[in-house]
DNA sequence: TGAAAGTTGAGACTGAGTCTCAGTAGCGAA
DNA sequence: TTCGCTACTGAGACTCAGTCTCAACTTTCA
């Protein structure tokens, strides 16, 4: 984890310049973060500090979040389920996510054509846009041919369905 | 209300099809929904029933949210806020909307170009889309002349706190 | 008349996320 | 070293959208 200490550092700066400190917990969250899982829920993080046998709070694991997506190093998105996910911002421009309502896989994709599209949207309709949002449920690849069905066709419904088995 | 009765007897096709009653109740939620309100969200329409002297109770405007759903004449939407909204569909084909974080008006547009080029992507990705999901969120143009700022660039954390302003 | 099936409301429950508050940690000044 | 200030923490209560349960009710049909 060579790249974590880059994450702490910037965090810091970023907590020095809002007048707060850079904790033990929150220098543990940053690490547990940055180390491995990329996309995660805010109670999966919470589980994975007690497995460590790190006991954070709750509380402390949302505040911690909620300073993160202020620094900008963490992003918070919507995946088609009813509560937040995460993910890291690498230096890299946002991205757009394709949820498989299988297995739960996301797959990012960066498509500077629609984004350029969006804009023109936004200019048409006279919106000055600040961000935005886009997921594409469906079945990827892998679940295709091991036959996997594609959800039902009531609308959004299926999204909560497919989503439901995300969850731990 | 001369479409509603259009509406009134689409979900009761649907529901005969399944073996279920249209009810008063159920006619009642039918008649508020296709009445006015576009983009509503489960718990104003429960407060609008309420208001008008007829008791539905909660369980009742979910499970017939949840029919509604299901028989395609209702959608289950994200508008950046940490809940669901629902809205009608009418014959017309998908659309997707731009949310102003100050006042919460949602504009509506629909884009082929837009939906092609996320057809590409997912065959590039060999990925099957069912459904899809976007949201642009920014400031509408009377906003801006009356000098809302656009919400701050602490990514998504803005959108929560443009869309609390939503609430009722 | 009565069985079967669907529907309802009240209210308990769930789960993600927020808030409160008393106690604690960190740190500069004296 | 102690003091005082400020930020931080954990425990747990709370909130709020949405779901579930269950007994009572309605409808239908034989």
């Amino acid at each position: 984890m060579p790249t974590v200490d880059r994450e702490i550092t910037r965090f810091q700066d970023y907590l020095a310049s809002q007048g707060q400190k850079l904790t033990q917990e929150r220098t543990a969250l940053v690490r547990e973060i940055f180390a491995a899982h990329y996309h995660f829920e805010a109670d999966e993080l919470l589980f994975k500090m007690k497995q460590k046998g790190l006991k954070i709070s709750r509380a402390t694991v949302y505040r911690t979040l909620e300073l993160l997506v202020k620094s900008g190093l963490v992003r918070r998105v919507h995946l088609g389920e009813d509560h937040y996910h995460y993910e890291h911002v690498r230096g890299d421009s946002h991205h757009d996510h394709l949820v498989c309502t299988a297995c739960g896989a996301v797959i990012e994709f960066n498509d500077p054509e629609l984004e350029r599209r969006q804009l023109e949207i936004c200019a048409r309709k006279k919106f000055s846009p600040t961000f935005h949002n886009l997921q594409i449920l469906g079945v990827c690849e892998s679940c295709r041919r091991k036959g996997e069905q594609p959800a039902s066709p009531d609308h959004v419904m299926s999204i909560g369905e497919g989503a439901m088995r995300l969850r731990r």
